[in-house]
DNA sequence: TTGCCTGCAAATCGTTTGCATCCGA
DNA sequence: TCGGATGCAAACGATTTGCAGGCAA
């Protein structure tokens, strides 16, 4: 998986460092979806002089060179996804989480969508909102 | 329409204001899909005392009482539209314009993830993302 | 060695909040 | 009259930027 990461790095003319592996790494592994405070927060007992900043620059870096996605499901953040399939995500209103939805024939939408708009086509990103199953059987909302 | 408005901001307790009327106006009237800061600008030779912070105050209102949705298309602002019935958008990656995509059939795709998902679902939003008509022709990206 | 990268701090920018005054009902 | 609304300025929080020292190649 690194080597992949790597090798991409350093096709596209960027230095291979231990924080870019890490970034990647903990997108890689997560199916939370983290936000830079999140991958921060987790590298922080690992990485303890590792700064804010050089996860955005990374996370910049990774999404330019398409190893990830930017998730904007209506939050106040960006959230990162090393899973760049086309899949919807859907997020929780009361707790905040974001997950997948796999499995989803989007092909029949989309090439309704390619068909009605002038626009030359280059992405999409389909977001749900509603409640887990977890928060579902808590009070107010 | 601004009957609409008034009824329906008057019955969920909130007063009718020249302000709240302006601003439900200028994005009952648009398909850019304006934001809070283009809305402030429409409206300032008209109304050159208001205040950014009503406009927002003003459609987390109007957001509230089911007159407008809010837009998230991965932008580092929200933009506020005043059509609530359920459509895509589409944003030039280029120059950034938003505009609806109608006619498409979004039943099917929806229930396919009612049914995949546990979440309870309660809302949705679909973003493409590509080069408008007019930026087709022109140079880089 | 050399230029890109990191980490720190300061700067930005969209949005929110506190508060005194104003005005719709 | 009176409580909610406006407008101003300050506060906030996410993200970006400038720069000096550090490290990958």
């Amino acid at each position: 998986m690194e080597n992949r990461v790597t090798a991409k790095l350093r096709e596209k003319g960027f230095k291979v460092t231990p924080q870019r592996l890490a970034i990647y790494k903990v997108l890689a592994n997560s199916k939370a979806h983290p936000s830079a405070e999140m991958i921060f927060q987790q590298l922080q007992p690992y990485y303890p002089t590792m700064s804010l900043a050089t996860v955005y620059k990374t996370v910049e870096i990774l999404k330019e060179i398409g190893l990830i996605q930017v998730l904007n499901a209506g939050e106040d953040s960006f959230r990162y996804d090393a899973d760049i399939s086309m899949h919807p995500h859907i997020r929780c209103l009361q707790c905040g989480r974001v997950d997948d939805i796999h499995e989803i024939d989007i092909a029949a939408f989309i090439s309704q969508v390619a068909d009605k708009t002038s626009y030359r086509l280059a992405g999409q990103q389909f977001y749900f909102y509603g409640y887990c199953s977890t928060c579902q059987g808590k009070p107010a909302n």
